[in-house]
RNA sequence: GUGGGCGUAGCUCAGCUGGUAGAGCACUCGGUUGUGGUCCGAGAUGUCGCGGGUUCGAGCCCCGUCGUUCACCCCA
């Protein structure tokens, strides 16, 4: 009888050892620099009402309109895979009344999101992010502190290769204003059939157009920031100042153009210089529609999300990987069946005195153990023998440079350290 | 969703103008019985992505399909 392999589904990225080592890493450098500064976990479901993405996201945005997950459960509800973070964010707190107390809600998530796309380097179907979201007061020191966060997590990563692009989309009075122009220009311009469509649903996108002839096109195109009402554009000047304080370097981009619709007033994007295509690694910006928009109080909020998987191929671009393999302490090796027993007893001893620790298993013989050891990283090496039982005492062997020290089994800080 | 490249042992790949598969690395064992990294020897491993077609004969040609990859699109 013989089954059928089956594979995983296509475009899921899957991290397994060693390489799992590496992506967890990325992950927690990224998101410690949030924690440092109090934000705290908020653990969501990976799938939610399919309203909470058409209402939030937006329909006219590509992700609702042909990259969702959607299905129906077996009670008949519309669910669809989170294709984003904050939009579940802010449906968890106006629902369990975060906003009602001490703002802003300062809040950090790490997980898997989906979209249904073409599967291309650095773009997934089922990818991983990490963000914050800090909800309630609308200060530009909280823009400029949230774009600082992110930035540090990659800085923590040791990369250098990336730009951090920043604009502000003004309020709703600025966008509409720009909006009555910039379809006026549009309209004058020769576009073919699938531009002047999606034009027509977001005009901002044709800034976004990377063809030559379209970017020279919209070369003297009204830009939106010169359509900034006072209050925006005197947010925005405060933002760029604190982030000067900060040390935090970056570039203006009047004509970013953001995936999400929710987005108003500062608006930012990570880019990396080695990544192909898919160039991305984090984004966000403030959003002062979405928490009303969904059923909640009118408060504004800012936040980002970083994809991790970017980040990490980023990280191997710039070759910044840590090198130090992850390693146990102690490998410890049972000559003969009669002594795996103690040689289990001992791992399980090491452990509790703060160690890692791990057995060789499948009774090969010593040199194979061994080679097992070697190959494994671990700094000491134990043998377990009769001796070693009776006397409660092993020779531990430095891998590094081959010498043996004896030790109690008991006292292994004499060896291996604090 | 649209286009182009690719798909041979666990990994990286070779396989000449079609004649039914190979290398290196990795893996297991051994080089006399309690100590690794080098060296030497031995061994296991593939329905050549899958399904059709052409042919006496296909890993090599054709079609389809799936996967992958790059770009468009979109974005993390």
């Amino acid at each position: 009888m013989k089954f059928e392999k089956i594979a995983a589904p296509k475009g899921v990225r899957e991290y397994l050892p060693p390489e799992s080592n590496s992506f967890e890493w990325v992950r927690e450098q990224l998101i410690n620099p949030a924690k440092a500064a109090g934000y705290q976990l908020m653990e969501l479901p990976v799938f939610e009402d399919t309203a909470l993405f058409n209402r939030g996201v937006g329909e006219s945005t590509d992700v609702v309109t042909k990259e969702m997950y959607t299905f129906e459960d077996r009670g008949g509800r519309s669910i669809t895979l989170r294709p984003e973070g904050t939009a579940g964010v802010m449906r968890a707190v106006i629902e369990n009344n975060l906003d009602r107390g001490q703002l802003p809600v300062k809040v950090w998530y790490s997980g898997q999101f989906f979209r249904a796309e073409r599967p291309q380097a650095g773009r997934y179907r089922q990818f991983y992010q990490v963000g914050i979201e800090a909800i309630g007061v609308d200060d530009p020191g909280l823009d400029a502190e949230v774009i600082a966060i992110a930035d540090q997590g990659f800085k923590n990563l040791g990369l250098k290769n990336y730009r951090l692009e920043i604009t502000s989309l003004g309020d709703a009075q600025s966008r509409a204003a720009h909006r009555v122009d910039l379809m006026k220009f549009i309209a004058g311009l020769d576009l073919d059939e699938a531009t002047s469509q999606r034009a027509q649903i977001n005009p901002l996108r044709i800034f976004d157009d990377k063809r030559p002839e379209i970017r020279q096109m919209m070369a003297s195109a009204p830009i939106l920031m010169d359509y900034l009402s006072e209050y925006s554009n005197n947010h925005f000047e405060k933002v760029k100042g604190y982030l000067a304080d900060l040390g935090v370097r970056y570039e203006i981009n009047q004509r970013m153009v953001r995936g999400l619709d929710y987005y108003t007033g500062t608006t930012f994007e990570f880019v990396h210089g080695d990544l192909g295509a898919q160039s991305g690694i984090g984004g966000g910006g403030r959003y002062d529609g979405l928490m009303e928009t969904l059923g909640g109080q009118p408060l504004s909020g800012i936040g980002f999300g970083l994809g991790v998987d970017r980040a990490l191929l980023a990280a191997i671009a710039e070759n910044t990987l840590p090198v130090s393999q992850f390693q146990s302490d102690l490998y410890i090796i049972a000559l003969g069946e009669e002594m795996k027993s103690t040689a289990l007893t001992f791992a399980a001893s090491a452990r509790r005195q703060g160690f890692s620790a791990e057995v060789d298993f499948g009774d090969r013989s010593l040199k194979g153990a061994m080679k097992g050891a070697d190959k494994s990283g671990a700094r000491f090496v134990a043998v377990i023998g009769e001796s070693e039982r009776e006397s409660g005492s092993v020779e531990l062997k430095r891998m590094s440079d081959g010498t043996l020290i004896s030790v109690k089994m008991g006292e292994l800080k004499k060896v291996l350290g604090a």
